[in-house]
DNA sequence: CGCACACTTGAACCCCCTCAACCCAAGTGG
DNA sequence: CCACTTGGGTTGAGGGGGTTCAAGTGTGCG
C-alpha cells in the first residue's frame, strides 16, 4: 500500500505564441502522434490551439477528478498515469511516452492522474477548441478512434496480467513489452522506480526486486544498473510471460 | 485456474433479408447503441449491411486471435468477453449487455473471445463495409470514439480493482456497479455463474462465495437466490467498495 | 429417483505481503 | 577529505489473505 504525497504545482509554460506552426512542422513526434492526421496545409489550425509546457520530474499535471478542460500530447519524457484509492493505494494504468495523447475522457472530469517521472515536454490544447477542430477534420477523429481502440487492447491485456498472472509472469510480461518498444536493442531502459513498476503490476516493490533477482539468477536477464536491464534469453522470457513455465 | 473447453459452433443466423430497415426503425436498443448516430432517413444504409443472429447460452461467437472480419451489436442477452492464458487461466474483461458494440479492434484479429451466458441476439456487420459507412457518416465515428473512451475509463477502474483491491472490496465494487446499471431496483440480477464473477474479479469461485456469505452475515446484502441479490445497505457497500472499510 | 450442475463450507497450504535491516551511490556541509 | 543524510534498491524472516483440495448442500430436470 503506497502512500505518495500529491503535489499540485502549476507546470511552467515555456514558449511560443506565434512561431508555433514551424514548431509543429518540425516536430519529431508528429509522425507517431495524432497530429499526423492533419496535413501541412492545415497544420496552422492545430498549431494556433497549442501551447508548449515543460514539466519537472515528480510533478503532477493531471489530477483525477479535476475538470477535464485540456488535452495533452507528449513530445518528450515519460509520464505515469494512475488512479488512487482513498487510503493511498495506487494503481498505475500505464506509462506514456513521446507521441502519446492524453485526456480521452467522456465525462468532464479526468478519470486518472498523470505525473512526470522524467523531465517532460507536452503540447496542451483547450478541450472545447480542439473539439471543434475535430468536427472539421474527421481524420483526426478517426485517428483518435484508432488510438483509443489500441489502448483498449492494451488495457485488456493488462487486466489478464493483473487478474491471473503470477508475480514472475507479470515481471516477464512487463520486460517483454518494454523490450518490444525498445526495438532491436537488447537492453531496456526503465525510467521508473521499483515502486512504480510494482504499482503498475499490482505487486509490492520487494516482490519486484526479488523477481528481478530471480530472473537474473536464472540467466534470463542481466542487471547492468537498476535502470538498465539486458535480456539474455528472450525466448525463455516470453515463455515465462505467457505462463508456460 | 479455470479450464473451460472452447466451443466453435457456428451461430444460427435467423432472419431478415429485406425487412431490415423497419427492423432497425423499431429496434428497442437503438437509442442505447451506436446506431442512434444515424438518422431515420439514412437508416437503410446501415440496415442493408446488417444480419441478425441468435446465439444459444454457452456458445462462443468471437474467438481471440481469429481474423476480425465482423462487428457486432448486442440487442438482447448478456455476453462475457474474456482472454485466456495457454494453461486455461481465464480473465473476463467485461460483461456486455443490450446496446453494446463489439469488435473495436485495431489489428485484424480479435483481441478477446466472446461467449453468450444467456440466449443472445446480435446484429452483425461486415467489417470492411461498415468501415466505408463510417467514412460517410462521421457521426458514427464520433459515437464510437465516445464508446471507446468510456470503455477505457471502465478498464482503468477495473485495473485499480484487480491490482489493488481486496477480495471483499472487489465484490462490493462489482455489486455496486451492477446495481447502478439496474437502476432504481434494489435487487440485482446476476446472469453469470460464481466462476464467471471470479474470472472477472481475479479471484476463485470459493472466495466469491465466501465473500457473498460474509456480506450477507454483515447485513449488507440479502441473497434471495444465488442469481438474485438484494442490497440492504448501499452506503456501507459503497464504503467497502472504495476501501474505506 | 438419480444424475448433473451450481453453490456453499471446511481445512490446510502457499505465494506474496509486511516489517525490518542493510547496501550503495549521490549529494551536502564542515 | 570525511561524516552525515537521503533516496532507491536488495535481502531476510514471519504472517496472512486467498487458493487449493475436498466434502457437502441444494435444485432442476431427465
Amino acid at each position: 500500500m503506497a502512500g505518495t504525497v500529491l503535489r499540485r504545482d502549476t507546470p511552467r509554460v515555456v514558449v511560443l505564441p506565434k512561431a508555433m506552426t514551424e514548431h509543429c512542422l518540425g516536430c519529431d513526434v508528429r509522425a507517431q502522434s495524432v497530429c499526423r492526421a492533419i496535413d501541412d496545409a492545415n497544420l496552422h489550425r492545430l498549431a494556433e490551439l497549442a501551447s508548449v509546457a515543460e514539466i519537472e520530474a515528480g510533478q503532477t499535471f493531471i489530477n483525477e477528478g479535476d475538470t477535464a478542460d485540456r488535452f495533452f500530447n507528449l513530445t518528450s519524457g515519460t509520464v505515469k498515469l494512475y488512479k488512487m484509492l482513498p487510503d493511498g493505494r495506487q494503481q498505475i494504468t500505464g506509462f506514456a511516452g513521446p507521441g502519446h495523447f492524453l485526456g480521452l475522457a467522456v465525462s468532464d472530469t479526468y478519470a486518472f492522474s498523470a505525473e512526470a517521472i522524467e523531465k517532460v515536454t507536452i503540447c496542451r490544447f483547450s478541450r472545447p477548441r480542439l473539439q471543434t477542430l475535430l468536427h472539421d477534420f474527421p481524420a483526426i477523429e478517426r485517428c483518435l478512434l484508432d488510438v483509443a481502440a489500441n489502448e483498449l487492447v492494451l488495457a485488456q491485456e493488462q487486466m489478464l496480467l493483473l487478474g491471473r498472472k503470477t508475480a514472475i509472469e507479470r515481471l516477464a510480461s512487463f520486460l517483454l513489452a518494454r523490450s518490444r518498444m525498445a526495438g532491436v536493442s537488447r537492453t531496456i531502459h526503465l525510467p521508473m522506480t521499483r515502486q512504480d513498476i510494482a504499482d503498475y503490476l499490482g505487486l509490492t516493490l520487494e516482490t519486484v526486486s526479488r523477481g528481478f533477482t530471480r530472473l537474473r539468477n536464472e540467466k534470463v536477464i542481466a542487471i547492468a544498473q537498476p535502470q538498465a536491464i539486458e535480456i539474455r534469453d528472450a525466448q525463455l522470457l516470453a515463455a515465462i510471460a505467457s505462463g508456460a513455465n
